[in-house]
DNA sequence: TTGATTTCTTAATGTAGATGAATGTGCTAT
DNA sequence: ATAGCACATTCATCTACATTAAGAAATCAA
């Protein structure tokens, strides 16, 4: 079990031998950088989940991941891992990301929207909007009006 | 190890108890259609590739299956199969869905246009461009400029 | 072959969301 | 307290892509 405070960043894009992170407490993310500097984030783990660049051994991972909040979080090498690499669990995530693409696909950003407040019930209060707005795919003044829009519809 | 004609589903959206679908010749793909009745490809699958729609197993199927050519498909109930569910192969799914993403949040249509033929090599003659489109998420129209600005590059 | 459908292209117009800049509102740290 | 900084909001402008429409080309069916 290690902790790690607010703002670390627990594993750069470009590392080998990536682990797997079980969240306990706290609150991590994973995302990548593309080549304008701008932010993309793939992923929330609050309490309870798991984070991992899911990579065929050896490959230099994709993505990076810190904590927004103070964390304590278990670290578990990749093969060691008896849970992470359950069929199910697996097969589990992979129709989370297939959701995820077809929404991306189809979806308007205010439905994009709804989908992470769906996803992620509780957490909208514990992170910027900025980073709401990057999982999604927007920008924030983007989302700031749709916001609006939303909350003018009642 | 059975044959489906071009144009045949193979599975429907909203089927229970899918299976997995080793494509020994031909050409099938995966798709969604929305509420306004757009359809939306999740992936192709040429000779050598495998579609599933994975899922925790009882829950209705999100994809519809179809041939786009006359295909030879060895079809595989979910718990038989020993090599879908394996994990590294299941990982490298993952990591594929997980590059799809990033790409959908972060590139243009052009970009993803590239991404599409690098990871198609060769079908992008066996498909009308309709259906690139719709794998990258664009109307055709849109790809079929944006080819045009491309071919006036060189 | 021929017509009928489907697909592709081109062009005009519309729109969601990006970009950039200005302003306001917290925090955090001295 | 107040300076500094990250974040949020608002507004004006811009742009990538959607939509609509209409004609050309390709494919299919009989």
């Amino acid at each position: 079990m290690k902790k790690f405070k607010k703002g670390e960043i627990i594993q750069y894009q470009g590392d080998v031998n990536t682990k797997v992170y079980y969240v306990e407490a706290g609150l991590l993310r994973s995302y990548t950088i593309d080549e304008n500097g701008k932010e993309h984030i793939f992923m929330f783990a609050p309490e309870g989940w798991i984070v991992a660049d899911s990579l065929p051994p050896d490959s230099p991972c994709e993505l990076f991941i810190d904590a927004l909040e103070d964390s304590m979080v278990k670290v578990v090498e990749k093969e060691d891992d008896t849970i992470e690499h359950n069929e199910s669990k697996l097969i589990k995530r992979i129709s989370v990301l297939q959701k995820r693409i077809i929404m991306l696909l189809s979806s308007s950003a205010t439905e994009r929207y709804e989908y992470f407040l769906d996803t992620y019930p509780n957490i909208s209060q514990r992170i910027p909007q900025k980073m709401i707005a990057s999982f999604i795919g927007i920008t924030p003044q983007a989302l700031s009006t749709l916001r609006n829009e939303k909350a003018s519809r009642n």
